[in-house]
Parts: C-alpha cells; sequence; structure tokens
DNA sequence: CAAAAAACGAGAGCACTGCTCTTGCATATG
DNA sequence: CATATGCAAGAGCAGTGCTCTCGTTTTTTG
C-alpha cells in the first residue's frame, strides 16, 4: 500500500483505470447497439457494478457521451490525416481522394459513431465546447489541401461563380481560424465539397440511395473525381 | 345511431377518426419533442385514452412512425413540386433553386420531421416499402429538371470528368426508374447535386457549421449558385 | 330478432430506462 | 488516532414500450 500511494495516490490510479474501463465498455456498447440504445445501466452491469456507481465516475449520461463523442471526432480527424500525410505533398488529387475515401472507410467501419457524430442530435444534448476542436479536424485538413492549392499557383477553377459580397461575409468566420486567408470562391468551393463528402457519406449509410445506386465504391469514386475537377486540384 | 350505421358503418367512421387524432397528435408532439423523445403514452394522455388503447389503432410504436415519416416525406416532396411547378418550365436554373430552397425552408421550418427522415436510423426500425415512393418524391424532380435540361440540348457542362464504367454500371438502377435516360454524366452531376444539397442543410441544421459560416442563407444562395453552373443549368 | 363474434377502452403488470438518496465501508488527510 | 472524503451497493422514483385480462359495446351472423 505504501509503495503504490508514493506513486500520487494509489485511488487516483484506481480512479483513472476505473473511468477509462467505463468509457472503453461504452464505447464497444455504441458500436453494437448505437448511440440511441446506449443503455448506462447494461454499461454498468457490463463492467461489473451497480449503475449508481458509475455516476461517481460520468455524472450524467450526457458527460459518458461528451466523452465517446470526443474519442470517436479524434478517431476520424486522426484517420483523415493520416491519409493526407501518406500522400506527396504536390499530389493535390491524391491527398483530396485520400482524405474522402479515409472518412468514408471509417464511416462505412462504424456507423454507429459515426451516426453518434453527425446523425440527429440526441434530444437533449447541448455540445460542449470541447468538442468543437476534435470535430474540426476532418474539415481543417480540406482546408489545408487548399491552401496547399492556392499557394502551388492559380488553377483554373471549373465554372468560377463570382463570390458577393453577401458570401465573402458569410464565410469571414472560417477566414479568421485559417492560418493564411484563402481565396473566397476556392473556400466556398471547399466548403461545399465538404457537405457533398458528409451528404453522400450519410445517404449511403442511412439507405437513402439504396433503390437508386448499386455499386457505392464506384459511384463514390466518381463523385471523389468530380470534387477534384471542381476543385482544381487535377494538375 | 340508425341514421349514421347506414353510411358504411358508425364504428368505421370513428375508428378512422380517432386514427388521424392520434396521428395528427403524434406529429404535434414529434414537431415538439423530436423523434427520439416521441412518447406513445404521452401521446395517449394527450388524446385522452390510456396507452394500452392506441395499440387498437397502431400496432407499435414503428407503425405509428411509419405514418409520421410518410406523412412528412409526402409534406417536404409537395413543396418541392410546387416550388418547381411555380417557375416557367424553360428556367432550369431558377427551378433548380427553387425546389432547393423549398427544401431547405421545409427542413428549418420542421427540424424534428427532417430528422425523423433524413437523421441517424431509429434503432429497430426497418423503413417498410411504403415509404420508398413518398422518399422518392424530391430526388425524382431534381431529375426531372435535368431531363429537361437534356431535352433542351446539350450544354457544356462544366468540367465534363468522363464517366468510367463502373460508374455507369453503378447508376443503371436508377435509369431504370425514369421515363426517359439521362445522359450518364448528368445523371451523376445529379445525384452529386443531391448530396451536396441535403448535405449542407444537414450540416446547417446539425449544427456542424456554426463556427464556419455566419450567414447561412448568404452561403446557401452561393451553393445552389455553384450547383446551377455545375449542372450546365444556367444559360 | 336473438345469439355469437368481433372491436374496444381501461387497468394491472412486466421488464426496462436515467437518475437520486441513503447506508455502510475503505481510504486519505489533519 | 480521529476526522473527513471517496466510493460501491441498494432501494426507490418517475417514466418508457408493450402484453394480457376483463367487462362493455358494437357488429355480424344464424
Amino acid at each position: 500500500m505504501s509503495t503504490e500511494s508514493l506513486s500520487q495516490g494509489a485511488r487516483a490510479r484506481a480512479r483513472a483505470e476505473i473511468t477509462r474501463t467505463i468509457q472503453e465498455t461504452a464505447r464497444r456498447h455504441l458500436a453494437e447497439v448505437g448511440p440511441a440504445a446506449l443503455s448506462l445501466r447494461a454499461i454498468a452491469r457490463d463492467v461489473g457494478m451497480v449503475s449508481s456507481a458509475v455516476y461517481r465516475y460520468f455524472p450524467s449520461r450526457d458527460d459518458l457521451l461528451t466523452a465517446l463523442i470526443v474519442e470517436a471526432y479524434d478517431e476520424v480527424g486522426e484517420q483523415a490525416e493520416r491519409a493526407d500525410r501518406a500522400c506527396h505533398r504536390a499530389d493535390l488529387g491524391g491527398r483530396f481522394g485520400a482524405v474522402c475515401r479515409a472518412v468514408r472507410d471509417w464511416a462505412l467501419t462504424h456507423p454507429h459513431e459515426y451516426a453518434l457524430l453527425y446523425g440527429s442530435p440526441v434530444p437533449g444534448y447541448q455540445a460542449p465546447q470541447t468538442t468543437v476542436g476534435p470535430a474540426s479536424r476532418v474539415p481543417l485538413v480540406l482546408l489545408g489541401i487548399a491552401a496547399d492549392a492556392q499557394r502551388a499557383g492559380p488553377a483554373p477553377i471549373a465554372p468560377a461563380v463570382q463570390v458577393p459580397d453577401a458570401e465573402r461575409a458569410a464565410l469571414s468566420g472560417i477566414q479568421v481560424l485559417l492560418d493564411e486567408p484563402i481565396n473566397d470562391s476556392l473556400l466556398a468551393r471547399c466548403l461545399q465539397s465538404w457537405a457533398t463528402l458528409f451528404g453522400h457519406v450519410s445517404l449511403e449509410l442511412f439507405g437513402h440511395m439504396h433503390t437508386a445506386v448499386l455499386d457505392y465504391d464506384a459511384h463514390f469514386e466518381h463523385v471523389v473525381r468530380q470534387l477534384v475537377a471542381d476543385l482544381g486540384l487535377d494538375r
């Protein structure tokens, strides 16, 4: 007892470990039954304690959800970043496609986690500030590619629609978050491509393309190629 | 009693009316608390009967959900169709924009209904075949505009990415549903625009653009204009 | 027209949920 | 050593979807 207590308290270490165990079990349950069917009592049973004991570690079901959300955001974010890093920096189209594929692959492998992040928000849940950082990782990877594209010199972006002042102002909120400002037209295209990527993955995963698309892989590849062209990354 | 029974049974009419009352009440609750928090017991209380009595009209909670889903699909579908009809047939870009705006407006006005249709699927729920018809109305409106565009003659569609055989095959499932076949490139663009529209609305509604976009209206207008250009509808 | 059959509303009950509160015990701190 | 804190367990509350039974009413049938 004396030997363990000298390393910053045995109780504290036990607490950290139990907290981790609960979260891991919750993650397993999430992957199996989905966010809506997540039961705090079932998790407690699986861990081997009574439900009220869990509340010592997570004050409410929402706090546990927040931990899982942050974990999932970080996972898909790192997946996207890793895919980006694995490409030659100059291969802009390749990088963009790799990131898109990474996001979709992660979504298909972790459908319930994806639903937790990007599906309907759970009723009483209000996402705390801690989630916005991890949530921004994927979009930031896409913006990073766009920034590199701009630095590599101007490319004839497809049908360059004039960016009106209203749109310029609407996007000023994101410009301040970037290291260097991005051409408004490219920035708008970037957000649009993010919406397309997210939209396609969600439609596929939630079964809304069931009657229309026979081969999801092929269709997705084509959409990605189309996006690369629209962003002017194929040069 | 004798006077009402001669018109096809008083009991049958009462049943139809009560069924409608339950569904209307459920719809109100859905709009207020969202799909996840929909309580059959609360609906029963509101209608003025005990919970078990509702099961005489809807065998399970999922059957009630199905009724609400069909109702909502039809609503947004009709909204889109109406917006399309209100435009001059030759104004392809205007029609497309009007449909997009109609969908977004409906989503912003009925966020919980939208979440029910396009958010994460509810855990145990399996959408029956009755929903695919109403669910197809909005996409079919978009495809109708594309068909008209094709009929109006070939337009130089922006950066025309070659459509590989794999994609052609992947989309063959939807071609058979159309009255007349649509150019594969245009069809792919059409599906992509549907994903973009859906993705943008979902990201906005579910709060994923909170930090990035300041003026949703302006940004959406720009995205729509961009889509119109990509589809070659601006001529 | 009367009897059998079906439909119906109400109530009790089951197994489950998130969450709170109290009780007793182990640990950490003065 | 005594005291305060951390923790697990249990009981309990209000709520959920759903099933079953029990009288009553309405419809259909003989």
